[in-house]
DNA sequence: TTGAGAATTTAGGGATGCCTAAATCTAACT
DNA sequence: AGTTAGATTTAGGCATCCCTAAATTCTCAA
């Protein structure tokens, strides 16, 4: 029996994986807020199932089977928070957690039905991809806001989501996934990032930048 | 904190309530499909927390604050049977089950946008009110179809939604909230009521009666 | 290579929500 | 009033999922 923590964890090694192979349990413990003796106990329990593989001290792995769960999550989730904001009007900073509660609960059924509704789509209000029903989802790794270099130009392609204050921020600025941004200037000593948005300058810090995920724009 | 479990029973108790004012650890067993013992164990922490009195042996009785409660899962899960048929096209039948996991997860703000988007409805597709936010409605006790004389008519006003099969019957046969029935005749010994509606006729036995609510037509 | 510090695991415990079996209480009938 | 059947409660147990504290293992630098 897959419980709803056991999804979350699922999904939690699945998107920490991207990029590297193994994910260690002080990853996961940080990025789930729980302790790090909750997420050994938990591993082994998966690992038992079969859903990842593990060695003590090694990291984790989501084997096939916890890829497949994980995945399906992750649609639940993404189509979720699209259909809150397209179909029944949410503000982008308060899907995320609403997902969260409903992604474990709703049937295939309600699935298929909002992914009919929103014409199947491909990406969720922040820019994330939404993973196909086979689970075929490419991800880039795109480089972080504070890594462009002054004045250069980048578009956003998608931003974290895991803080509404920071998405309401965003919305403020114009940092929409798909907006061009130009970084004019850095300051020094993680100082602020001087960007131009729609003609606008802002001035942002790290903290903001480094949660927003661009390409290079083709200028 | 109130978890799902204790919501499940408070909607329980309030859905049994109605016409009496004590319900037995008994028939919340049966309601639930639960033992009587576990009934038990859970009526003594809604107790201390104030959501109904309770005697020992005596039966239980909401308190305002449980009925407050009740009603907010009762109103969730009416509004999501009816947003499921009317927006997102579900078939009646399948509604109930998907609404018992949704109702404890939807945050006000979903439940008061399915409000608005089916223009603040009173009644659910089995025929069942929707309680107002304030928790003010209006239930009815009305007649089984069973208590019907034979050669009156009645009207449908709602039908019990827990058996999917039964939903499925009940489409066939017409037999849906507005709809007029004329009981041309009732077999003895707890036979078949041999039923009249759009026309047609069907047989059908009582078990299936006991499921349908209906008001004495006005001739 | 060895020891300090960090990461991880083990051990023990708490809350929730369910179960069965045994004990107890209520109510109805003679 | 006594007996008894049925309803209810108590007691003890199990699984889940989290915690803290202590023990262990790993890694890296001196």
């Amino acid at each position: 029996m897959i419980t709803h923590a056991m999804e979350d964890y699922l999904k939690t090694v699945y998107l920490l994986q991207e990029g590297q192979e193994k994910v260690s349990t002080s990853a996961i413990a940080q990025q789930m807020e729980v302790s790090a003796a909750s997420v050994t106990g938990m591993i082994r329990k998966l690992a038992a199932l079969g859903l990842l593989d593990y060695a003590s001290y090694q990291g984790v792995e989501l084997t096939e089977g916890g890829k497949k769960i994980a995945q399906e999550i992750i649609r639940h989730h993404r189509l979720l928070e699209l259909y809150l904001v397209e179909i029944m009007g949410f503000t982008w900073d308060k899907v995320h957690d609403e997902a969260d509660k409903l992604e474990h609960v709703i049937s295939e059924e309600f699935e298929e039905r909002m992914s009919e509704a929103l014409g199947h789509p491909t990406t969720d209000p922040h820019g994330h991809a939404i993973p196909a029903k086979d689970g075929a989802m490419q991800e880039v790794a795109y480089a972080t806001l504070t890594e462009v270099d002054a004045g250069s130009a980048a578009t956003v392609q998608h931003v974290n989501d895991n803080d509404p204050e920071m998405l309401r921020y965003f919305d403020q600025l114009g940092l929409l996934p798909g907006a061009v941004v130009q970084v004019v200037a850095k300051e020094p000593f993680n100082g602020p990032l001087r960007l131009k948005v729609d003609q606008t300058e802002h001035f942002v810090g790290r903290e903001v930048a480094d949660n927003v995920f661009v390409s290079p724009q083709i200028t």
